[in-house]
DNA sequence: CCCATAGTTCAGGACTTCGGAACTGAAGAC
DNA sequence: GTCTTCAGTTCCGAAGTCCTGAACTATGGG
C-alpha cells in the first residue's frame, strides 16, 4: 500500500497529541489499542460504548492518531494493523500518556475503560 | 460581578482539560499563570511571543481554561487575578498537568517558555 | 458626573469535524 | 482469470467550533 506517512516522534508537537486525546472517542479508541497488548483492527473499535462511530470517522480518527504519532498502522492483508507508539511517545514526553490514560479512567469516562484489560 | 462559574473539580472531564491545553495559546497561558505565582491579570498576558492575542480571543480562552477547572478567576478592582487551580487538579489527576507543562517545555514550543520568568 | 481602563458579549466569517455515498485494494469463491 | 465480498479511504455537503473586531458593561479616578 501508499506508504502511510508516520512522523518521527520529535517532530510531533505537544499540542497535536492532546488534541488527538482530547476527543473522547480517539481517547477510547487509543487506550483500548494502548491496552490491548497494541495490535487492532479498525472494525473492532467501531463502537464506543453504545454509540456506533461511522467508517468514515473512524478512518479520520487513526489519522488523527497517526499523525499525532501516537499509532503505527501498516496493512496486513485486507485488514488494519494498529500498533501503539506509546514507549516512543513515553521517551520523548516522560508521564504524559500514562498520566492521560491514568486520567480517562479514573474519571469513569469511557475513554479507558476498555484499556482496563 | 456575576457569580463567575467555577466548575468543582470532581466535575471536569478529563477531555476537557486536555481541550483547553491543547491550544498552544492557552497553554502557553496557563503555564504563565501557573509558573508565575499563580496570579496573573488578563492584559498581562496579552503577547505569546510575537503575537498579539486581541482581548475578545483573551476572554475566551481565559473562560476555556476557567470551566476546564484550570484556573480561578475573580476581580480585584477593574482587574482580574487568575490563580492557577493546578493543586486541585493535581490531586484530581495526578501527574497530567506536570506532564503537560513538562512536554511543552521540552518541545521548545511556545507553550511554556514564558514559565521560565 | 464624565472619562479612562479592563473585561465581556455579540455577530460574521474562516476553519474544522462529522457522516453518508462512492471508490480502491486485497482475499476468497467460482 | 474473473467476480464478489470485505476493510478501509476519499470526497463532499452539512453542522459545529473557533477567531476576532465592534459594541457594551463594570469599576475606579478626577
Amino acid at each position: 500500500m501508499r506508504p502511510l506517512f508516520h512522523p518521527p516522534i520529535e517532530d510531533v508537537p505537544p499540542n497535536a497529541i492532546l488534541h488527538a486525546l482530547s476527543d473522547p472517542n480517539r481517547a477510547a479508541i487509543f487506550a483500548s489499542i494502548m491496552g490491548a497488548g497494541c495490535v487492532e483492527a479498525c472494525s473492532a473499535l467501531a463502537a464506543v460504548g453504545d454509540r456506533v462511530i461511522p467508517k468514515s470517522s473512524l478512518s479520520t480518527h487513526f489519522k488523527v492518531l497517526r499523525e499525532a504519532g501516537l499509532i503505527r498502522c501498516e496493512r496486513h492483508g485486507v485488514e488494519m494493523r494498529n500498533h501503539s507508539r506509546h514507549a516512543e511517545v513515553e521517551a520523548r514526553y516522560p508521564g504524559l500518556l500514562s498520566a492521560i490514560v491514568r486520567a480517562y479512567a479514573s474519571s469513569g469516562c469511557e475513554g479507558a475503560t476498555s484499556a482496563g484489560s
